[in-house]
DNA sequence: ATCGAATATGTTATATTATCACAACTTTGT
DNA sequence: ACAAAGTTGTGATAATATAACATATTCGAT
């Protein structure tokens, strides 16, 4: 009886994902108009469905979820809305897990850490200053120039070490 | 005519790569043997081959490349040769090129940062003690227990980009 | 309003990366 | 010699991602 806690179980507590839902959608739509760039109902569309939950999500289970939507959906439809809003910055791709993940800090800076949990596929992102102001400088001292940067994390979430104490 | 300068150029200028190979693998045999686990043929082969250059290297091109020396050779071979090195922490999986490098490091601790060039391929593994430091704090406030920790930067290594300041 | 360029989508096929399942063989300890 | 554990051979297939080319849509300039 362990199997259907804990992937279900937290991921609607604790916080209103609506309000996550909302902030994600009206940054996104901000943005687009700002830099002249069509966020077209497919791109949307995939871009709910990925800020559905903070898991990370596949892009062939977004395929899944789309075609009852789009019934022509295929790879490709799916492989470019998720081309176009990595590029916009609204979503991250998560390098390890070949997945995708709403991002936090869409109009801002773009250096981010995922922590990435094993237990309940939940991602958070945090901006860590200090983290990226040491990587930095060892970036400069080793001559290097950095285009993108990318640091996963993986392991078990606050809240999943709590249940698994908990449940003994 | 710009095509061919880059990519094998500097690969071999600057240090003598015969020790890097004879280094690896002395320390893989003695690693295996301390450890009681068993540097196959297979392996061994496979390991050789991650080591000719400091270029990530993808699977099947090592299957490519094992084919000649094996010709039963197939992707599982492949795979399970790198799944073992990669316990054993005598290679490293590179997350964003779906590559893998020979890790500079074996023995050691393992929480590496890898400088990946786009230009000429080659992969820097540096152990960068200051961003594992700020790092492991930035975990620990999250609450966050971590299995594993990669630092993937892509960008232009030093070498390349004085060749290109060079060239114009 | 029409035209053309740029952008976006539809569609089919295929490339690339990775795993599974099961049989055969090898190594190791007893 | 034997059994158990580990390794490899082999064929099939799953999972992830891109290419190529036709069609449709958007949007600005005339
Ligand atoms: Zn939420
Ligand atoms: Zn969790
Ligand atoms: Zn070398
Ligand atoms: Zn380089």
């Amino acid at each position: 009886m362990r199997s259907s806690s804990s992937s279900s179980a937290h991921a609607s507590a604790k916080h209103d994902h609506t309000k996550c839902i909302s902030a994600a959608l009206d940054t996104a739509e901000q943005l687009c108009v700002v830099r002249g760039v069509q966020l077209t109902p497919i791109r949307l569309q995939v871009l709910k469905l990925i800020w559905e939950s903070h898991q990370a999500v596949k892009a062939y289970e977004l395929l899944d979820r789309l075609k009852p939507l789009k019934q022509e959906a295929k790879p490709a439809t799916v492989y470019r809305a998720l081309d176009f809003l990595i590029e916009q910055g609204l979503i991250h791709r998560i390098e390890s897990l070949n997945a995708f993940i709403g991002c936090h800090y869409s109009g801002q800076q773009h250096e981010q850490l995922l922590l990435i949990c094993k237990e309940c596929h939940e991602v958070e992102e945090r901006s860590a200053p200090a983290v990226m102001d040491a990587l930095s400088s060892e970036i400069d001292q080793a001559g290097f120039i950095a285009h993108s940067k990318a640091i996963e994390i993986h392991g078990i979430c606050a809240k999943c070490s709590k249940e698994t104490d908990a449940q003994g």
